[in-house]
Parts: C-alpha cells; sequence; structure tokens
DNA sequence: GAGTGGTCTAGACCACACC
DNA sequence: GTGTGGTCTAGACCACTCA
C-alpha cells in the first residue's frame, strides 16, 4: 500500500447484453479520462476487484489487459497496475483525412475532378494485386477546409467493391463509403514523404512550384487480405501535418 | 468444412519455461511465414486444437489472439479462424532511423555537431513537461549512410537519465542507448510533417536551400509516464521517407 | 514473507454464420 | 440445425517485487 488505494464505485449489468468485461473496462476508461482514476494511482489488486464486482478475476483481467493495449494502463508484476502519468491520445489508426478534418473542428469540402473507370496501369495493378489491365475506378479529388485547399486525393479501387457517386464523395469520406458498403478494413501499408510541387500541382493547391509538399502513398486491405484501395495523395505542407501516437510493443 | 483442414504437427514442451500459450504462438507464426499454413487457410477451430495439444481451451486462445493481435490471423463467429491472405510486415514501431537504415543494408554513420547540457528553453520544456529553466541535455547529431547525409536529429533530454558520450552516439543509436539505460520506452506521439530548407540545412545536408525537407517532431514516454526524449529532425526528401504497417482497430 | 500479476485448467452457455 | 468463436466461472500454482 505505497500509494492511494482507489475507491471507485464499479457495477455490472448482467442483464445487459455488454459483455462484463467491456462494462468494466468503459467505467474504467470513463474514470481514468475524467480524473476520478488519477495518473500514478493503482487499482486495487484484481482478486479484491474482482471479488468486489462478483466477476472472476480472468473477467477482470480480460477489462484491465484491454485497457493496458490501449495503453491507459501499465502492469508490474510484483507492484501492481497503475494509471500511466501521460495521457496517451488514440494510437494510430487508419487516418481519415476527412475525419481528422472534422475532428479538429475545421469544415472539410470535397470536389471531385475525375471518377472514371478504366484498366489498371502497371503501378496501379501491382499495388492492388490484380492483373495488369483489369477494371479500376479511379477517383480524383480535392479536399479543401474553409475554401483553402489542403489536398488532392488520387484513389485506385478494384471495380465491384463500392458505388462511388459523385455526390456521396462530395458529401462524406471514401473510408466511409467503403463501410457502409460492408467492407471491413483490416490493415494498410503507408509510406509518407516530402516532394516538391510541380507547377500543375502548385496551381491547383494554391502553392508555387517548388513549393514542398507532403506526400502519402497507401494500400489498404481487407478482412480477408484482398487490397481494396490504393492512393497517392499529396498535402499542402503549410496547412497540413499528420499527427500520431503509437505504442511500444511490449 | 468448407476449406482445407490444415494438419499441422503442433507439441508443446511443459518442461519449457516458456508459456504454453508462447510456445503455440511461435510455433503457428513460423507455419505462416513458411508458408507451411497457406494464406487463406484455416485452422482447426479451437476446441479440436486444445484437445490435440493437450490444452485447454482458454489457452489455446490466448496463443490464437496474440496472433490476431499481430494481425497474422482472422477470427470471424461461426466461420472459423484463417491466415490473413496478405502479408501484414509489422506494425508501426517506434522508428529508429539507425534500425530502420540497418535492416535496409545501408550502413548508416553518425556525426556529432552538438553535445551540450544546459536550461531547457520554453518549447522544449513544453514537451517534456519539465520547468522552463531546467537542465537539460542536447544532442544534435548528423546521420549519413554510405557517407551520403541523411537526416540531421535534435534531441533534448532530462538530465540524469542516460549518459550519453560521444563514441556511444556515433557508434550505435539514441533508443538502443536508452534502452540500455534500463529505460522502457512505452509510447511516443509523432507529428511527420514538411517544409522547405533553409539555407544552413541544406548545406549541412547537400541540398539547395529550399530543397524539400521531411520533418519529424516526436516527444517518448516511458512506462511510468515521464517525457524521456523530445526530438526535432529533418531528413532530406529525396532520400528518405516513413513507411509503416498499421492495423485498424476492431 | 507478503502481495502482486502471469499462467493455466475443465468445464459452461450464448451469439452468430451458414446450410 | 450444426459448427464456430465470444464470454464467463472458480478455482490453482508460479514468478516476480519489495520490504
Amino acid at each position: 500500500m505505497s500509494t492511494t488505494p482507489v475507491n471507485l464505485a464499479l457495477t455490472v449489468d448482467r442483464s445487459s447484453p455488454v459483455p462484463l468485461y467491456f462494462q468494466v473496462a468503459q467505467q474504467l476508461e470513463h474514470a481514468i479520462e475524467t480524473g476520478r482514476l488519477e495518473p500514478g494511482s493503482r487499482l486495487g489488486n484484481e482478486i479484491e476487484l474482482a471479488g468486489r464486482l462478483g466477476l472472476s478475476r480472468p473477467t477482470v483481467r480480460q477489462a484491465i489487459q484491454s485497457l493496458v493495449d490501449k495503453g491507459l494502463l501499465v502492469r508490474r508484476r510484483g507492484v501492481g497496475t497503475q494509471v500511466v502519468h501521460s495521457q496517451v491520445k488514440r494510437p494510430l489508426e487508419l487516418s481519415s483525412l476527412y475525419d481528422d478534418l472534422l475532428a479538429a473542428g475545421q469544415r472539410p469540402t470535397t470536389s471531385v475532378l475525375r471518377s472514371a473507370t478504366g484498366p489498371a496501369s502497371a503501378a496501379v495493378a501491382a499495388a492492388l494485386g490484380i492483373a495488369e489491365g483489369a477494371e479500376v475506378v479511379t477517383v480524383e479529388r480535392l479536399r479543401s477546409a474553409h475554401g483553402e485547399p489542403i489536398a488532392r486525393l488520387l484513389n485506385h479501387l478494384p471495380v465491384g467493391l463500392v458505388r462511388l457517386e459523385t455526390a456521396d464523395l462530395e458529401a462524406t469520406g471514401l473510408y466511409r463509403l467503403m463501410r457502409a458498403a460492408g467492407i471491413i478494413l483490416h490493415s494498410a501499408r503507408q509510406t509518407v514523404g516530402a516532394r516538391a510541387a510541380t507547377a500543375a500541382e502548385g496551381a491547383l493547391l494554391s502553392e508555387s512550384e517548388g513549393a514542398p509538399l507532403l506526400t502519402m502513398e497507401r494500400v489498404s486491405f481487407d478482412d480477408h487480405g484482398r487490397a481494396v484501395e490504393y492512393g497517392t495523395h499529396i498535402y499542402r505542407a503549410t496547412r497540413y501535418s499528420f499527427e500520431f501516437s503509437l505504442l511500444v510493443r511490449p
């Protein structure tokens, strides 16, 4: 009992369809976010917690483990479980520029520059793992916030996965449309770099030729392991940067 | 039995100090990496697997779950567990430029441009969460590969965490030195952007003034939640880009 | 030595996908 | 209906940390 023993009012509702471990994890996470559980404070040990909640120890462990995976708690054998001192923001997600801008309080707008179906180039086919010349949908969009251009988004998708109507593309983000079409995203491979703008790119993005651009290339895979999207995007370096947290693999 | 039932020779050694679930996970991972378990192939169901190994179902589940977390397997209720089709490389790690270059077969070299102890500026103090004017170690390094400059690395660390000898800094990476000093890294917050090189930066990195640079700013935290390092780095865009995988949170 | 998390067991019932 | 993973229980022993 070297540090404060925290007294939390935890409860579980066994009639709820929400899994018990998840109920516990939610309440702990909420207590951490609101500061009720202070950074560095110790959770009671697992057996005592389980007894207090009327749950088995493995169930309580599952709840705690999920928060450890999120980076909110730290466990040390022989010591106990503590709330991490630093606020860990969300670890890296498959970032959607549209959602990022929304979250930042900007009002993202999109204009579709091009939307066409045609044979895949060698580079696109290689990225998507399909045959060269196979049909792909190509979409080029200009994403703005407050009327200022932010990025040019160029995407290629295998045909038949999702219907991309211009109206939908201008109303929301591509990932939302894909999810709405039943595509379950699983993983992605990204490359982030920088280069100078060409004259055409500069004109499109209200930058001068040679201005630094942030580039991002990404292939996304669904839960079957199929490549479902290949994007090559450019961002105005003066208006955008990638910000993310990450956890160190234990 | 819609797809091939895979027959794997799995064994566990109960006299080993390696946890049973970990032994199983290792063998499955190895079978996947060597192609013995083909992408898309199904694992037998958990109960059958447990019976075959003489383990309980939760233990087998723990092994499978660890591979699901790594992105190697996909589970679907009512369907089964399958090997993902696409090879998922390692999800994002706390990337060390030194290790990245090593892994790429380059021979990274480092020259220490500056190494000093002094009071923290306001920006550095804010990033590290310490008082302005508190003592910090500042290290500026030039990282090269094959004699070509790649990046200028500027780091600030609270004093007393790790002794940074110039010889060590020129022989290996900062993160390795920190780990060797007993610092357990837990998480980091990164921002990646781009900007044009100043004249001095261009001269240092063999680029011209105005050339696009990739920038990375990072604060790292240890398992106690203390900020242990703050870095502001610039990379030649023509010679370096960030490449990483990521898993979509389920 | 006392207290903690780490691992493991041998069951059980439920929810969902597919035929 | 059948088979799968999802959740849960009530114990057990071990390994590590710290006083």
